[in-house]
DNA sequence: CTCCCGTTTTGAACGTCGTTCATTTTTAAT
DNA sequence: ATTAAAAATGAACGACGTTCAAAACGGGAG
């Protein structure tokens, strides 16, 4: 019966992963509390470090679940045809909507640090990787003559693009602008990034 | 002979930033302690906290600072002509050579977040405002039926995309890339952003 | 059912942090 | 030299993440 117990403990990780995600988006990452989680999750203070290491390691995890969540919302976005600029522009738009629905999760994904020395683990780091695939596919059939390895930079700066100007919108650190006015804008410049990387190749070569 | 006390406070102002801006260069934003910064200006715990409200009013002049030092390496960078490509071609080498050069305080003016409820004060917000200027400024002479509102929230469109992909660079999220491929990854977005913009407002409206 | 012992859960306790404030020290005018 | 106001000090406070000795629990043997 040493099944009941794994059980009960997968199921006391499910509660302060829960509880956790529910104060990251209630007051955002800065005000996490450990006896806050613990206090949602109905465990003790203590509880919480027998599933995991330091906050941190509940952090990735909630993280993780919202990447999840990210990347069946982008899938959705996806056009059925596989044209560029409205694939570039459905995928913007999406995780724009994504990141102004779930404001605070979507901010712990990139305002989370680890310690000082510590590297984020290899298994976190690897779930990010959808984010880029999903726009170096549709870029690797416009470019066939391109390395793999340039086709996934070139997608890595895409997505780096359009992250930034949601990015540098929500924290507010500019004067503000609208929903709608940011919204015209990634629209903007998802279509020129469409645009633009189409010629890519024979007007201009990728090493400058 | 009250000048002389306002002049000692001063000091210990300008000690107190300095020992904050070191400490930050070497630890980062996230390993500041108070005491160390009072240790380092040579001063006891509390004197801190008869120059600054709090840890956040150093950190915001310490970010003052850095903000100055990139408007100069900003301001040195632009070109004599009002070619649009080159503009943007130099600003955001330049942006991202100050970026590597001074990584740890450049990545702490977007890393801080003031406590929960807290904005950022006016006076620290208008400091940010030349970044947008700079970009705004050859904007405006290449698009001259466009008003100035419109071009400032393109100019912070094109300022987040060079900005996101540098930052999503150096907080090694993704895989790493090297210094030279980040270097033509964003000569790249800035002269896409600058050919892709001149052609704007004459093939496609600015609102879609 | 009862006892037992390995496992799990608990929350008091620890060290460290930012911040405060009663006390001491310094300052400058008398 | 005296003194009252101002500034500097660092011990103390409350809150935090984390630990760990102790209590509670669970299930197999008698």
């Amino acid at each position: 019966m040493t099944e009941k117990r794994r059980e009960k403990k997968e199921e006391l990780k499910t509660r302060l992963i829960a509880a956790g995600t529910e104060l990251i988006q209630e007051q955002g990452l800065k005000g996490l509390r450990a006896r806050d989680i613990a206090e949602r999750a109905g465990s003790a203070l203590g509880g919480l470090y027998t599933v995991f290491d330091d906050l941190d390691g509940l952090v990735l995890h909630v993280n993780s679940r919202t990447l999840k969540r990210l990347e069946t919302a982008l899938n959705a976005a996806l056009p059925s045809s596989g044209d560029l600029e409205e694939t570039f522009l459905n995928l913007s738009l999406a995780y724009l909507h994504f990141a102004l629905a779930e404001r605070n999760l979507w901010s712990a994904l990139f305002e989370h640090r680890m310690p000082d020395g510590v590297a984020v683990p290899d298994w976190h780091l690897a779930e990010h990787a959808f984010l880029i695939g999903l726009i170096a596919a549709p870029l690797a059939r416009q470019m066939p003559d391109t390395s793999a390895d340039d086709i996934a930079i070139r997608a890595r700066t895409v997505f780096s693009a359009v992250h930034g100007v949601i990015a540098i919108s929500l924290e507010g650190r500019f004067v503000g602008i609208t929903p709608a006015l940011l919204e015209r804008e990634v629209a903007a410049l998802a279509r020129l990034l469409a645009t633009g990387l189409q010629k890519e190749p024979s007007s201009r070569p990728l090493v400058s």
